[in-house]
RNA sequence: GCCGCGUUCGUCUAAGGGCUAGGACACCACCCUUUCACGGUGGUGAUACGGGUUCGAAUCCCGUACGCGGUACCA
């Protein structure tokens, strides 16, 4: 019998969560899924002075925006709880304790100052970034060079400390990655981590390893930012005795900026005018407001559909995704091992599709309310319905419905005569006037029917159609642009077209 | 600097020793449409470089270049 699949999405509350951050979740929750397992929210709280209020709310949010909710978090709560490291933290001192018996770890009493003038001391240009490690761990302040009496004061005075990983001087780890297979490093190369901070916190990586161990995390995925510091958690599990309950690891490529170099920031979306977070976000400290993909219009299906493509793809050419067909297809050997870059345009194509796929009912909310921000009511579910049928394919964001809509619900205003009026005369008036009294006696009221009428008037008084439709069209929309003439008719019914070509003909005259 | 990971059209990618390197976005042209879109057809456009291995390399190996990530009592 083999484990159940349990993965999790571990998050620092510090902020929105961005495109990355997203995708490292929906990579997570279609891999859970797919084995019928458990997708777990677990928030890594353990930096205080980074902790932003309100960010752990957001980010359960947005999860919930994108159909991916967690079966176990600090909010639905869990058999391996609690799940906010922040409430876990006598747990971790304990294994920080256990293996310093085991000398595996050490107490180290080096004050910042400390550690900066070591830096500075060991500062060459060979070396520009000096670690706390094997070749200089002997000559700090700690419980492996000081004599144990010194170091038995010092903690029974209430000296600060941290207790340090002992990195083996010379070892290979071997790390098997479900993306990049193996990894191989040499933990001489990695510095002696912290794993319990002076205010009894754990880092990260006494906590990733610690957690996943109790919440019998069976695969975690995260970002390839954490491939560096991969040996030490790969060495974490095996001091800690838990190797062979150890995940399997996969390192996902970064997001990277559309221009130039490097992984997409918050800032690049705000240079280039586009989203970067799921969902709007307001810091508390700055008060600035970041605006998101569900507030520029995007459809979460297509926000998910478009992140699950960047990065990975099932092989064949089908680009189009629901949930569901990610969940059935999504292999983590598919996922490339290079970065991507984020092409909003891309983004805003997906967007498009999933609004022309979807039905215009499935879509009345979400219009509804962006009509509503704008101030138009649009009471009328039957109505709107069949509005969003007519103007969906022009949409590429939810928020252009407004822009193609507004003359459904409102009389134009000012109308783009100089669109027409170039080629207006006393015979298109006439014909617009006739046209009125046809239209008010009329009985069949659908577009068919009211082109046919319209069209066989124009023959009557010797027109071309042509001539005639261009400002029907203002008259109706106001400008050069909509669904065919006679399905808005249709829909705005008898008393609104007649009172829209009177106004028409009342602004060409002038 | 050191360590790790990468590198196919501008962008996302397919092709895991064997057709003229395929698709999508974007762009251009044409068609459809007496509006704007949708749609359709076609076009421009790529294996970073240098060596091997092989009958044959985008694909395997080595080197170079370039990019990214890490090098914190941040995650």
């Amino acid at each position: 019998m083999t484990k159940k699949v349990r993965v999790r999405f571990a998050p620092s509350p510090t902020g929105g969560l961005h495109l990355g951050g997203v995708r490292t979740v929906l990579y997570n929750y279609l891999f859970a899924k797919q084995y019928k397992g458990d997708f777990i929210l677990r928030i890594e709280d353990t930096d205080q002075t980074r902790y932003v209020p309100g960010a752990e709310e957001y980010i359960v949010n947005c999860l919930k925006w994108c159909g991916m909710e967690p079966d176990e978090s600090p909010q639905k709560g869990g058999p391996y709880g609690p799940y906010r490291q922040s409430e876990r933290k006598e747990i971790y001192r304990q294994y920080a304790e256990q293996l310093v018996r085991e000398g595996k770890a050490y107490y180290a009493f080096d004050r910042p100052e400390e550690l900066e003038s070591m830096r500075e001391k060991f500062k060459t240009a060979d070396n520009p970034s000096p670690q706390y490690d094997h070749r200089v761990r002997m000559q700090m302040r700690n419980s492996l060079s000081l004599p144990a009496e010194e170091t038995e004061r010092l903690l029974a005075d209430g000296t600060p400390y941290v207790i340090r990983i002992l990195m083996p001087e010379n070892e290979t780890v071997l790390l098997e990655d479900m993306i990049r297979g193996e990894v191989s490093f040499n933990t001489g190369l990695s510095d002696d981590k912290v794993l319990l901070k002076a205010d009894g916190m754990p880092t990260y990586h006494l906590a990733v390893v610690v957690d996943d161990y109790l919440m019998k995390i069976t695969h975690a995925f995260r970002g390839e930012e954490w491939l560096p510091s991969a040996p030490v958690h790969l060495l974490l599990w095996k001091y800690l005795g838990w190797e062979h309950e150890m995940p399997k690891w996969a390192h996902l490529p970064l997001i990277l900026k559309p221009d130039g170099n490097g992984k997409l920031s918050k800032r690049d979306g705000d240079r280039l005018g586009f989203p970067v977070y799921a969902m709007n976000w307001h810091d508390p400290r700055t008060g600035e407001l970041t605006r998101g993909f569900r507030e520029m219009g995007f459809l979460p299906e297509a926000f998910i559909n478009m992140l699950a493509l960047l990065g990975w793809n099932d092989g064949t050419e089908q680009e189009l995704f629901t949930m569901d067909e990610l969940i059935a297809r999504f292999s983590m050997d598919r996922v490339h091992k290079g970065g991507a870059r984020f092409d909003f345009e891309k983004a805003k194509w997906f967007n498009h599709e999933w609004i022309k796929r979807k039905d215009a009912k499935d879509l009345v909310p979400q219009v509804r309310s962006v009509l509503q921000e704008k101030g138009i009511a649009a009471t009328n579910d039957a109505y709107l319905e069949q509005v969003i049928g007519l103007v969906k394919d022009r949409c590429t964001l939810l928020t252009d419905f407004y822009g193609q809509s507004t003359f459904f619900f409102e009389t134009p205003g000012q109308l783009d005569v100089a669109a027409v009026k170039p080629k207006w005369n006393s015979e298109k008036e006439d014909f617009f006037r006739t046209a009125c009294q046809l239209f008010e006696t009329f009985h069949h009221w659908n577009p068919g029917d009211l082109e046919d009428a319209f069209k066989k008037l124009a023959a009557e008084k010797n027109m071309k159609p042509g001539e005639v439709l261009m400002p029907f069209r203002i008259m109706l929309v106001g400008g050069k642009f909509g669904p065919g003439v006679f399905d808005i008719v249709a829909l705005i019914g008898k008393k609104e077209t007649i009172k829209r070509i009177e106004q028409g003909l009342e602004q060409l005259r002038q």
